[in-house]
Formats: structure tokens, C-alpha cells, sequence
DNA sequence: AAAATTTTGTGAAAGGAGTCACATAATTGA
DNA sequence: TCAATTATGTGACTCCTTTCACAAAATTTT
């Protein structure tokens, strides 16, 4: 296959189709096809073809794909074949409540630093969960932590007043990729990447259609 | 302008517009151009003005949009001129956290109830906060604190194991809207709307971008 | 071993969404 | 009052995404 410019929605489904294969293999199921995969995942079947022709020839004709193999190469090409160091900053409810959750582990996904305006106000809150606790450190030490302890990512979790300058911060720090919860526009610079993650918005996007049926 | 079909990404616009459009008016500001607006919203100028025609004439030829006014609108079209009564299922730390999610209320979404399957053991771990505490009931009262509650949308933050069964309830008790949390599939009949909430899945997309550059 | 069956991979067609460019309408200034 | 300016609304164009449909390849059946 010619080389082609990967669509953001591939990339979407890919990750639907990482965790519906997940599914299956737990469930031992060693093949599967791509109307199966399609079904379960409620897309089209030659969606599902296409989105991995995009990488490669994982299947056989006339029998599907090999679950566990198939499950590697999306990994690979999602870059999850790896583990992502991430840290949160701002931990009221939300922060907090993100520290502790255990789907991040199950795939790779790993917070090893929390950071907020007062770590007084909330040591100790997050600490007993998950084996080793999370010491939640002075947002002012952002920089030298990044560093020493390789964060890649950070989820922004502060009151939106804040998100900004919080950005500013970890665009000084290197971190190029966000996470943000905080629901406001921010910016940063060529190279780092925002992804929003805006509950409201959402909620629009139902009211909507409950609304207009 | 003729009828046509709204397009699910001019829906998701029209709330990044209206956010928007919230803080130019806290600002004060009492015109907007499609320029001002779009170049705030990161989107292009013309597309700000072919999502806002689908649904009327609202500005004016020289001048632009008066800000009051098609916030308004805006929020008519996505049906935002009215409370949405919400509960939430699963009341652990992302249940919690969301509970006290101020945004919700600026944004006219009330949680008015919260379930588990186990209320003795969470309860009044969420009540001091934000003024009326919210009571957590069993899941098991879901239908009839849907009808008397008039909840619409439902939150579901279980573990995924229990998310399709929790699902099934909710379509029972005729809840319509469905904001899953819970990192699985679910499926439910015509005519209700599951909206999903994978914060894997947007990190996966990060990951990918992270690094694919 | 050949025919029937299954299921992939992909070119071509169809459908949607985004951008451009300009006629149209309102306002401002001389 | 008329020209210059500003900014909308929208047809036409382009680009991107999805779906269709079928040849190609593997397997199963007879």
C-alpha cells in the first residue's frame, strides 16, 4: 500500500479497537474478523479494514486476524508500546480522583508526580491507594522534577483561572504533551500538543440530541 | 437558507462558541465579529459563519453579532435554555469528584441524585460541599427517583464490569442520556444516547501524536 | 484436486466537512 | 449624498472520510 497521511479518526478508532481486542483476548479468543472486530466496536467492517491497511497487512484471507498479534502492531503503531511517565497538576476532587484511577495503570499510562499551589492543604489524601503513594509537591518545582523523573504528559486538573499559566509552566518545563481538564482554551507553543477533555461540552453535544429527538 | 442536515461537528462548535461568547460578555464586550470569534476558538473565520447560517440570520452585514444575543441563540439551538437533571451511578473517586464539579452548575447541568450499590459506605463523604448536600442512594431506587426526580442524564462512573448492567437499568427507568465514564462499550436501544468518556482513549491520541513527531 | 466458501485489501464512488472568494448589506466619513 | 470601509451569508471548490464492491488469497468441503 501507497504511503498516505494517517486520519485523526483512524487514530481514534485504533485505540477503540485496542481495547475491544484487549476484551477478546481475555476472553481467549485467538482470531477474529473484521466484521467481528466492527460489530463490537459499532463501526463498518471495511472501516476496520481500511484503518489497518493504513499500517500494514496484519490479516489472512479467508481467515481474519490473529488477536494477540493484531493487539501488538496497534499498540506499536499508537505508541503504546511503551510506558507514558504523566503528572497531575491541581489536585482538588478531580486531580485527586485521577491519581487513583486504575484504568491509567492497565495501559501504561503512569503518574508519578502530583502537583499543587498548597501540598499542604492536601498531603495525605491520595496517599493510600494503589501501593506506592504519590507525595504531592510545590507547583514551583514543576521544572526540576520533570526532568529528574521524565514526565511526558500532564493533566491539568487546576480551576480554569489557573490552566494558562499552568501551561506556561510545563511548555518551560518540556512536557509537550497535555492533558486539559480545566474548561478553557488554552495555548502552547509549535510542537506541544493540548488535548481537551471538557465535561460540559460533552453534556452540550447530549442535551442536543436528547433535545432534537 | 435551505434546510439541511447539522452537522455532529458544528454541534461541538457551537459550544466552544458559546463558551466563548460566556467569557466575552462577563468581559463586557457587546459586538463580535466571526473574525474575533473564530481566531478565540482556533477555528477558521468563514466556518464560524457557515455553523451560526444553519440555524438563522444572527448577525449583521458591517457590524458582526451582537454577543448577547447569539449567545442566546446558541444556546436555543442546543437546547441550553433550560436545567438538565442529572444523577450520578457509582460513587467512587470520579463519582465523588464529579458530585462537586462546579462547572456543571454555571452550565446549567444539576446532579440531583447519586447511587451505588453500597450507600453506607461512601456516605457523607460527598455532602458538605457546594451548599445542598447530595444524598447517595442504593441503585436499586433508580427508577423511582428517575420519575420523581425528573432525571434526564445519567453519569455513569462504575467500574466497567458493572457499566452495561448499570445501562440496563438506566433504559428501564427511562433515562435517555448517558455520559459513560466507564472504560467499555455499552449498548442501549433506540432512542437513548450514550455519549463515552474514555480518558485512555484521548491520552492514546496524545500518544500518538507525542510520538509520531 | 477442484469447487465452494470465507474474508482480506483496495480502487472507485459517494458523501460530508472545511475553505475561498465575492456579492450583499450596513456603517462611517467626507 | 456618495464613496470607502467593514463584515456577513453563501455558492463553488477542495479536501477528507466513509462505504461499496470486487479481485485476490487462504481455507474447507466434496
Amino acid at each position: 500500500m501507497k504511503y498516505q497521511k494517517i486520519p485523526e479518526a483512524t487514530i481514534r478508532r485504533l485505540s477503540r479497537y485496542s481495547r475491544c481486542l484487549e476484551e477478546m483476548e481475555q476472553g481467549g479468543e485467538k482470531v477474529v474478523s473484521s466484521a467481528q472486530l466492527a460489530s463490537k466496536c459499532m463501526v463498518n467492517p471495511a472501516q476496520v479494514r481500511k484503518d489497518l491497511a493504513y499500517f500494514g497487512e496484519f490479516g489472512i484471507r479467508g481467515v481474519g486476524y490473529y488477536v494477540k498479534d493484531l493487539l501488538a502492531s496497534i499498540k506499536k503503531v499508537l505508541g503504546l508500546n511503551k510506558e507514558w511517565r504523566m503528572a497531575v497538576i491541581g489536585i482538588g476532587n478531580l486531580g485527586s480522583a485521577l491519581l487513583s484511577y486504575k484504568d491509567f495503570l492497565k495501559q501504561n499510562y503512569k503518574i508519578v508526580a502530583a502537583f499543587d499551589i498548597d501540598p499542604q492543604k492536601v498531603i495525605g489524601r491520595v496517599s493510600e491507594k494503589l501501593g506506592k503513594p504519590v507525595e504531592i509537591l510545590h507547583i514551583s518545582r514543576i521544572k526540576e522534577v520533570a526532568k529528574e523523573r521524565k514526565i511526558e504528559i500532564a493533566l491539568i486538573t487546576t480551576p480554569p483561572s489557573e490552566a494558562q499559566s499552568v501551561a506556561n509552566l510545563l511548555v518551560e518545563a518540556g512536557i509537550r504533551g497535555i492533558l486539559n481538564f480545566a474548561p478553557t482554551q488554552i495555548t502552547v507553543p509549535e510542537g506541544f500538543v493540548v488535548k481537551d477533555v471538557f465535561f460540559t461540552n460533552i453534556l452540550d453535544n447530549l442535551a442536543y440530541l436528547l433535545s432534537s429527538s
